[in-house]
DNA sequence: AACCAGGGTGAGC
DNA sequence: GCTCACCATGGT
């Protein structure tokens, strides 16, 4: 992997990514805006820019310099990939899901923006949650970012139904106001994963799953593994087919991929989305 | 027209 | 501890 800059240009090359994938199809992410073939636009932590795909990489344009480290982290650039598929020997099913959606990252978003966003994703589906999370950026946050925790915490629920929140309102401002009132969702990310796990559950809205996507997507804590109906069919099938609830399928992901246990969540979940795999 | 969606909550055991 | 009805909304 490789990368330079050159007159408002971050060049990523020698690295496998699938925009398409990890952008718009993958369900980890929802504000990214495809603007072309091979164009892409986000607005992530108070910065605006444009990413265009290439044959082994993409560029990312309107980047500042100084912002390479914060890119090259929420491209998670510095994992390697080919090393989990090979940590997943022992479980042919996770390593062929690792290895035939080459490209497809996991990224490393701003807590609070993850926080947001799968809140809203509970019991919700993919094109219902991108749109309600355009709307949510467009209608209360500003050009440049989403709704800060305080300002999200001073919209009034029916503002929030308005643009089709339901009856996750509440749980949106409840939690901003948390968030304002010095919940330390930030510090959370030096916490070790279980310990962070139980301080999320503190805030309404938030559950096992929603919490794991918030530590996966959101806090860089890559054994966090979330466990949605497409996780629990395939583990129900392939992997814990004793398991008796979501939580005995989560030990049973810890113990069978320890520390990269999230990530091959990611791979399995999608190819089971796309029907790579018989879920019966 | 039913059924489903990257579920969480609170009541009743 | 556990199960389960209920919760808005729109996609398929």
């Amino acid at each position: 992997m490789r990368i330079s800059y050159q007159a408002g240009e971050v060049s990523v090359r020698d690295v496998a990514f699938d925009a398409q994938l990890t952008l718009i199809d993958s369900a980890q992410v929802f504000h990214w805006k495809k603007e072309g073939a091979e164009r892409y636009s986000c607005v992530t932590a108070g910065r605006h820019v444009t990413l265009i795909a290439e044959a082994n990489g993409f560029r990312l344009s309107n980047a500042a310099s100084e912002d390479i480290p914060f890119w090259r982290n929420y491209f998670d650039l510095d994992r390697d990939y080919q090393a989990i598929a090979r940590a997943c020997e022992p479980y042919p099913l996770a390593r062929e899901a690792v290895e035939r959606l080459p490209g497809l990252r996991v990224l490393n978003q701003p807590a609070w923006e993850t926080l947001l966003t799968f809140i809203l994703s509970a019991n919700n589906n993919v094109t219902r949650i991108r749109r309600l999370v355009e709307s949510l950026k467009s209608v209360f946050g500003t050009e440049d970012d989403f709704p800060t925790p305080e300002r999200l915490s001073q919209i009034s629920e029916e503002q929030l139904r308005a643009i089709g929140c339901g009856y996750r309102a509440p749980y949106l401002i409840q939690t901003a106001a948390m968030v304002r009132d010095g919940f330390p969702l930030e510090s959370l990310k030096d916490e070790g994963y279980e310990s962070a796990h139980k301080r999320l559950l503190e805030l309404p809205g938030v559950g096992d799953k929603v919490a794991d996507c918030v530590q996966l997507f959101g806090m860089g804590q890559s054994e966090a593994f979330p466990v949605d109906v497409w996780v629990e069919r395939l583990m129900k099938k392939w992997f814990a087919p004793d398991a008796r609830n979501k939580r005995e399928m989560r030990a049973a992901a810890h113990e069978m991929f320890g520390e990269n246990a999230g990530i091959v969540q990611q791979y399995l979940f999608h190819c089971a989305r796309l029907g790579l795999i018989s879920l019966e």
